[in-house]
RNA sequence: GGGCGGUUAGCUCAGUUGGUCAGAGCGCGUGCCUUACAAGCACGAGGCCGCAGGUUCGAGCCCUGCACCGCCCACCA
């Protein structure tokens, strides 16, 4: 069982990612079973557009390592994976590669054979997804993945469109939305980002009707829009433009006679206080020009272009059309000034052109009677946001919810349910394919041409995927999910409508909690970006650092709402972990060979966290002390876990295998087996310790602890297959503070004559003798004598004597002095050592009595408190006392 | 305009109910090729914990204000 001596995790990572799902460990059954926990997660469906990125490494290691430890921990655990059609993002990235590859549009292949070719696209990509994510250990139940387009899913989507339709929550109406004339559709509010941009406010004269010599000065942002307008507004209170209520002014140009309103919509301290009108081209006068019954006036179409309204401008792009209406103005003395103005023009969240509001004919839902109790299942605990402060964005946005406008003019995606009727004009929605109109019965009925908002399938997606609205097992099982883990961007896309749609359609909530991680930055913080060069691609950096290195990077630095950090320094330096692991490993077999022990026969796994080695009668500091620190880290990595404190899992790991497992016990175990006494009972208990350190470690690197774990474990019928269904050892073994305590002092003792050691190098004239030159024969040499620390602090060959530390410690202080022929010099190092802690020690004692001494504070704190502090001073004045004994032996 | 987060060692970051919390990794300095590991070992240097007040016996930690940096939301033409 020799392990090669160069960590390679190429050569076994791919093997067992497949070993893993042939061996159906990530599969659990659809009954719920007795006596587990369930613990169930979908997946934030990727979208099918390309290859995965490392910001959804993150998130799928996040969830795998929590998925991961709760399947260790023997819960029922299942990890939903699947993907997202992702219609708009999709359909654009087909149509350019099928412009750029054969020169085509859509139109000329037509609706149906682009949407075949869009299929193509989706096998071959979503297979490269989903081999990406095997590659990096994700445990997803394979078996369950879920595509929204899915027959299953597509069903869930009618149902639900037809259910909101018939409870009216669904309707049809011509309402001013977000255009994009490159995508050539409607936009929900939230797909259109905005941007600040550097802009002018013209002041334009309008000329008043009857009044000669009277114009009225508007300011606007967008003069080419005035060709439409059919109104001016002025704020009924404003005193300045009282004469005009009721008047008349022309419209330059179109020569137009529009009416002067009184409207809120004015506010007199922005630019004139006069407010020019169009209610065809924005949301603000769409609203105004419904209070006042204002006519439209089209003068921008779909295509951005101006209409034939526009009259001489008809036919021109809309920013041509500025220019002109500007000149023209201009030349007519009626622009009266131009006003640098920084506004915030709003783009498509795809292709960044900049959105029209238009006028059209859409599908929306209204959200506000959904948003009421899924603001309630947060208020109320049922969901819990993890962090909390996003909360508050959550509240803040579903309170000021506004209808959603669930309808895209694309190809790719769910066709709305929905059939027009040619005879009678009424629509028919239906959950089945109607063969007549259901109001006139004529069977001259069209589909509506229209596809739904890909974020209305996806807000079903953890009950679609479960077989709703059918009542399968798998539903009753594992709905409510326990877990979603996602990003802060989608929250509104996606985890609110999930909330409403879930409540909605299910009666119950989705998840139980929510968890959102942050963003995978560069080594310098900056974002990640094609345009900056600084993406880091996941394949590439598994490749180069083991995908064990790269998922342990991520993981050092993830926290709820934590943005990560990630640099190369950060991957290497996790890989020399892993090396260290693997060394450790490659240390404990050639020492298990060497005594002549095989595999570890596992059986049933231990309860206790360690057993002690198993020497007649004692049981050696380092032991009592290991078990001591792989309880504290089982605790502390079960609360690590409990508040998805990502990072303080791998530094509890890191800690415990590097720092504490390699760097003390095994090199102490080292001298163990030097020293002759029992060599295969020390190996053993070694292997033992190491083979529940890698349980602990498999959820943050699970390729290199399943490798190992294979190695070191004997198979038997009892023990699990894999290391992925071994019980990861629990928190609840006994602490052992004494010996913690003990072992404490035994490093700080080590330490410190390590440090002498140093000292005495630069300074030639006191040589120390027979002292060591490196981490082993400092503490071989300091155990190789009866009176050297260990056995010093051990008050025996092996065993502690409680009563005889304090005894125990002067002692070894006195051994350092006279043993180790000290100097003066030194002496006095280890004096100032003391004198500070002492000072140190003084001060804090000073302090808690002071502290106890309040009447105040007596009063205010809570019992506990102050018992606690009681129980510090106490352990304080211990020490103090102990230190100034060493003190005086010094003094020697 | 509203809201949220950040500011701790040269760099990237921990620090969970205020009291052994001044820490880690990388980098740096010194000494070690020691038969698990040089992707390593040992030791060390380096920090008015953004600034100014306040609460407290005691403040990276709580409160107030300020200064930068970042993010989200918003229909002010």
């Amino acid at each position: 069982m020799t392990l090669e001596k160069v960590y390679e995790p190429q050569r076994f990572e791919p093997r067992w990612a497949e070993a893993w799902i042939a061996g159906g460990y990530f599969t659990p059954p659809e009954k719920k079973q007795d006596g587990r926990e369930v613990f169930s997660l979908v997946i934030p469906p990727p979208n099918v557009t390309g290859s995965l990125h490392i910001g959804h490494m993150l998130e799928h290691t996040e969830i795998d390592a929590t998925i991961r430890w709760r399947r260790m921990r023997g819960d029922q655990t299942l990890w939903l994976p699947g993907q997202d059609h992702a219609g708009i993002a999709t359909q654009m990235v087909v149509e350019r590669a099928l412009r750029e590859k054969e020169g085509l549009s859509r139109h000329d292949l037509g609706r149906e054979e682009f949407v075949r070719r869009v299929w193509q696209w989706k096998e071959q990509y979503g297979g490269a997804i989903i081999h990406q994510m095997k590659r990096t250990g994700a445990s997803c139940d394979w078996t369950r993945n879920r595509f929204t387009l899915d027959p299953g899913l597509s069903r869930a989507v009618r149902e639900t469109f037809v259910r909101l339709y018939e409870k009216g929550l669904i309707y049809r109406g011509e309402y001013m939305v977000n255009w994009c004339p490159r995508c050539h559709t409607a936009l929900s509010d939230l797909e259109v980002v905005h941007e600040e941009a550097p802009g002018n406010l013209w002041h334009i004269r309008y000329p008043v009707k009857d009044m000669p010599g009277r114009f009225v000065t508007v300011a606007t942002t967008r003069p080419e829009t005035m060709l439409g307008d059919t109104a001016v507004c002025v704020n009924p209170g404003d005193e300045r433009y009282r004469d005009l209520h009721g008047r008349t002014v022309v419209l330059p140009l179109v020569n137009r006679e529009i009416p002067v309103i009184t409207d809120p919509l004015a506010d007199p301290k922005f630019g004139t206080g006069v407010v020019k009108v169009t209610p065809a081209h924005d949301p603000n006068d769409f609203e105004a020009g419904r209070r006042h019954n204002l006519p439209h006036v089209a003068v921008i179409g779909l295509d951005a272009r101006m209409t034939a309204a526009a009259g001489a401008y008809a036919g021109l792009d809309r920013f041509e059309a500025r220019t002109r209406v500007l000149a023209d103005l201009e030349a007519q003395g009626l622009l009266e000034k131009t006003e640098a103005y920084a506004l915030s023009a709003g783009r498509c969240q795809r292709c960044k052109t900049i959105v029209e509001p238009l006028v059209s004919t859409q599908w929306f839902c209204r959200m506000k009677p959904l948003a009421e109790p899924a603001i309630r299942a947060v208020e109320d605990g049922r969901i819990r946001i993890v962090p909390e402060s996003y909360a508050k964005t959550y509240f803040e946005w579903m309170h000021n919810i506004r209808d959603w406008c669930v309808s895209r003019q694309l190809w790719w995606g769910h066709r709305i349910p929905a059939w027009h009727c040619a005879g009678c004009g009424q629509v028919t929605v239906s959950r089945e394919d109607p063969a007549a109109c259901a109001h006139c019965g004529s069977p001259r009925i069209e589909q509506d041409p229209d596809v739904l908002d890909t974020w209305f399938s996806s807000g079903l997606w953890p009950f679609s995927t479960l077989g709703w609205p059918d009542r399968t097992a798998d539903l009753e099982t594992y709905y409510p999910t326990t877990l979603l883990i996602t990003g802060f961007d989608i929250l509104f896309f996606w985890v609110a409508r999930m909330i409403m749609l879930g409540i909605e359609c299910t009666g119950d909530v989705p998840f139980r909690t929510v968890y959102i991680h942050g963003l995978v930055r560069d080594a310098h913080r900056q974002k990640m970006s094609k345009t900056r060069g600084n993406t880091i691609d996941p394949l590439e950096v598994i490749e180069q650092y083991g995908t064990d290195a790269v998922r342990f990077a991520l993981l050092r630095g993830a926290a709820p709402g934590m943005d990560i950090a990630l640099s190369e320094e950060r991957m290497a330096s996790s890989r020399a972990f892993a090396n260290k692991i693997w060394n450790a490993a490659r240390f404990l077999f050639l020492q298990m060979e060497k005594v002549g022990l095989g595999q570890l026969p596992l059986g049933e796994p231990p309860r206790e966290v360690a057993k002690p080695c198993a020497i007649a009668g004692a049981v050696p500091l380092e032991d009592r002390w290991i078990r001591h620190k792989l309880n504290e880290a089982a605790a502390r990595m079960e609360q690590a876990q409990l508040s998805y404190r990502y990072h303080e899992a791998a530094d509890i790991v890191w800690t415990f295998l590097w720092d504490d497992f390699c760097d003390w016990y095994v090199e102490i175990k080292k001298l163990r087996v030097q020293q002759g006494v029992e060599p295969r009972a020390h190996v053993e208990t070694m292997a033992e310790t190491f083979e529940l350190a890698l349980r602990l470690l498999h959820p943050l690197m699970p390729f290199i602890t399943e490798e190992l774990w294979q190695r070191l474990a004997a198979k038997d019928a009892r023990r699990p297959e894999s290391i992925c269904i071994a019980p990861c050892p629990q928190p609840g073994g006994a602490a052992d503070e004494e010996a913690a305590r003990r072992f404490g002092l035994l490093q700080s003792m080590v330490t410190a004559a390590r440090a002498l050691r140093a000292d005495n190098r630069v300074d030639p004239g006191a040589r120390v003798d027979g002292w060591i030159e490196s981490m082993s024969t400092d503490v071989q040499s300091v155990a190789a004598s009866e009176a050297a620390v260990i056995d010093a602090l051990a008050g025996g060959a092996f065993e502690l004597n409680p009563a005889a530390r304090p005894a125990g410690v002067r002692r070894a202080a006195a051994d350092f002095a006279v043993g180790l022929k000290l100097s003066g010099a030194q002496i006095d190092s280890i004096r100032q050592r003391v004198q500070k802690r002492l000072a140190e020690l003084e001060k804090v004692i000073a302090s808690s009595r002071r502290q106890l001494s309040s009447g105040s504070f007596i009063a205010k704190a809570p019992a506990h408190v102050v018992e606690g502090i009681r129980e510090k001073l106490a352990a304080y004045e211990k020490e103090l006392a102990e230190q100034q004994a060493v003190l005086a032996e010094l003094g020697l």
